[in-house]
DNA sequence: GGGCATGTTAGCAC
DNA sequence: TGTGCTAACATGCC
């Protein structure tokens, strides 16, 4: 579930939450799901990461990245921690004792008794320790948070198919996921199915605006919660057709609709978001 | 027990 | 080359 506004939450919570992450020193790394989760190896994964001193968190699209930098000797380096929650990854700061749980893959000890932890039921989340983020990183596209206008209607216009693939593309655009595609294209009054190259600048840049406000709104609200693997959001509530099949649109009364779009669930007001 | 799920990617067809 | 379809990843929830 996690998208740019989840993950944002995430990323702030731990750069401003009590305890403190930044600042933290890791003592050494527990890989508890070694086939897939650490890159690039869950040896020099957990080798890497030890001894390594907390300096930032940040968020690109809705990868989380945390700044280290490695003292030996004299020598200092920086790296960066690149964690993706993908379906149900969960990061989170707890006391030590109680980091190792059923579904924790990843648990880094630190010192000082917390211990930073990486749960995923579903297995589908990934960290990478590299020396430079655009290795992973490199493919995106810019931040859906701060990508400009002008930017926007000039990667849209290069671009062929269907609205809502196109939002979901994380080269296009990096941090947009199911839930706030379809907010996004309701909020901007544009059908799911629509060709990209059929939208005039005004309508490129409605949406624009739209995709602006739904994640700034996301955010405000600490994100989704829309089952049981992202708690503490309550963004849900203010969906306008995310998983509103046959309730009527605010707007006009109108029943939403759910279609396949790109093999996914798509909410939209066939009356707001005309063909 | 079958069908569904928020994300990404490789492989393949057009 | 770009677009999009399918399957795969692995599990839990209803």
């Amino acid at each position: 579930m996690p998208e740019l506004p989840e993950v944002e939450t995430v990323a702030r919570t731990l750069r401003t939450g009590t305890p403190a992450l930044i600042g933290q020193t890791i003592r050494d790394v527990l890989v508890l799901w070694p086939r897939q989760v650490a890159h690039p190896s869950p040896t020099a994964f957990a080798q890497g990461l030890s001894g390594a001193r907390i300096q930032a968190v940040d968020r690109y699209g809705k990868y989380l990245l945390i700044g280290l930098r490695t003292s030996q000797g004299c020598q200092e380096a920086d790296s960066v921690l690149l964690v993706h929650l993908r379906m149900s990854g969960r990061l989170e700061l707890v006391p030590e004792a109680q980091a190792v749980t059923r579904h924790a893959r990843l648990v880094w000890r630190l010192d000082g008794g917390l211990a930073l932890r990486f749960e995923d039921a579903r297995k589908f989340g990934r960290a990478w320790w590299v020396t430079d983020p655009a290795v992973v990183l490199g493919k995106l596209g810019p931040d859906a948070l701060a990508i400009s206008a002008e930017v926007f209607v000039a990667r849209a216009r290069s671009r062929r198919g269907a609205l809502k693939p196109l939002l979901l593309d994380q080269s296009f655009i990096a941090g947009i996921g199911n839930i706030y595609a379809d907010e996004s294209l309701y909020l901007s009054g544009l059908h799911p199915k629509r060709l990209v190259a059929t939208l005039n600048e005004a309508e490129l840049l409605r949406l624009h605006t739209a995709i602006q406000y739904v994640l700034r709104a996301g955010i405000a609200a600490n994100g989704a919660s829309v089952d049981w693997v992202y708690p503490g959001g309550h963004f849900q509530e203010h969906f306008a057709v995310y998983g509103r099949a046959g309730q009527p649109c605010h707007r006009c009364g109108q029943p939403i609709q759910r279609i396949l779009v790109a093999q996914r669930s798509t909410f939209f007001c066939p009356s707001c978001q005309p063909s």
